[in-house]
DNA sequence: GGGGCTTGGTTCAAGTTTGAAACAAACCTA
DNA sequence: TAGGTTTGTTTCAAACTTGAACCAAGCCCC
């Protein structure tokens, strides 16, 4: 089977996607550095343990939850607990687990720069798009979650056919 | 003001778009890493330049097109160059700049693992979506990258009010 | 035409991510 | 219940990113 490229429409949509996905990343991730001292993935641990039963989640089940590996993880929460945002524990069923338990100083730097961040997740985002439109992005981003989910297989890559063309595109 | 906090629906794209942008990054490096052997951001700087006059663009531009820092791209380009993917060389007009061109070697590496890298891409993404999601994710991605481009300024933080919560959420 | 600002690019140190390997506890299963 | 596999987590080195500092070369303007 000769490869499919990508439609004009299909390549439009990419770029402006990894465009826009680096673009709002690093906005946020610069609001978050300034306001609370972390990156947007450390927010995000403190922020998911806030909302779990007791603020304490197992390593396993927080990567799970942040879709990023428990060696990302396991540096990450190293360092919050080093600046006295979390604190491990032992896991009381099983032995081979650790949770980490928001400490009251990581709540509280939640609760503080909170505000600062939804207002800039806003402003970068919802402020520019219509209702309809925040349901499309939910329903698009979750169907392309969906099927990544579990495991990073790509999807049937049985053979790799190619072809030649006066510039290989598609980013 | 008090802060306006994000809607359920909000909410939910919020997290929805977080997860799929990581999974599916996640998923386009590992896939390009394999078969390329260079991370998605470098194999695009060597698709940008493959469809460049010469083949060839400025550091700044190629900075700007791919929305990243020139720091970022200096030690992209240092490495594939190493690689023999780029080659640098003096900019005619401006003695301050300098211009990477992509060699021979470079772009037979993007024609050979361009179909792959479109396969995963329709694999993870458009194979997902239906033609009207295509144009509606394009829009989205247009809207705010529209927002960002230019200066990472986030929008008028004037002031940070809060206010308590049993938990502070959007991630 | 010599300061002083801006622009293009690199450098450097500190921080983060990756992926493979190491470990240890838990879970089989013969 | 010993031996082997699986599961939960950490460790380590190599790769990558960040942001601030730096060095030129252009630009401006008196």
């Amino acid at each position: 089977m000769t490869t499919r490229w990508l439609t004009p429409e299909e390549q439009r949509a990419w770029r402006a996607y990894i465009a826009a996905s680096l673009l709002l990343e690093d906005a946020i991730d610069r609001q978050l550095q300034q306001d609370a001292g972390m990156p947007h993935l450390y927010y995000s641990i403190l922020s998911v343990l806030s909302e779990s039963p007791e603020r304490r989640l197992r390593m396993t089940d927080l990567a799970e939850r942040l879709k990023i590996t428990r060696s990302r993880l396991t540096y990450a929460v190293t360092r919050l607990e080093k600046d006295g945002m979390l604190r491990r524990a032992a896991c009381a069923d099983d032995r081979r687990g650790s949770v980490a338990a928001l400490t009251d100083a990581g709540f509280a730097v939640l609760e503080r720069s909170a505000p600062g961040h939804v207002e800039t997740v806003r402003g970068c985002l919802f402020d520019r798009l219509s209702e309809e439109q925040v349901g499309q992005l939910e329903e698009i981003s979750t169907a392309i979650a969906r099927g990544l989910e579990g495991d990073g297989a790509r999807p049937a890559p049985d053979d790799v056919p190619w072809r030649r063309r006066s510039s290989p595109a598609c980013s």
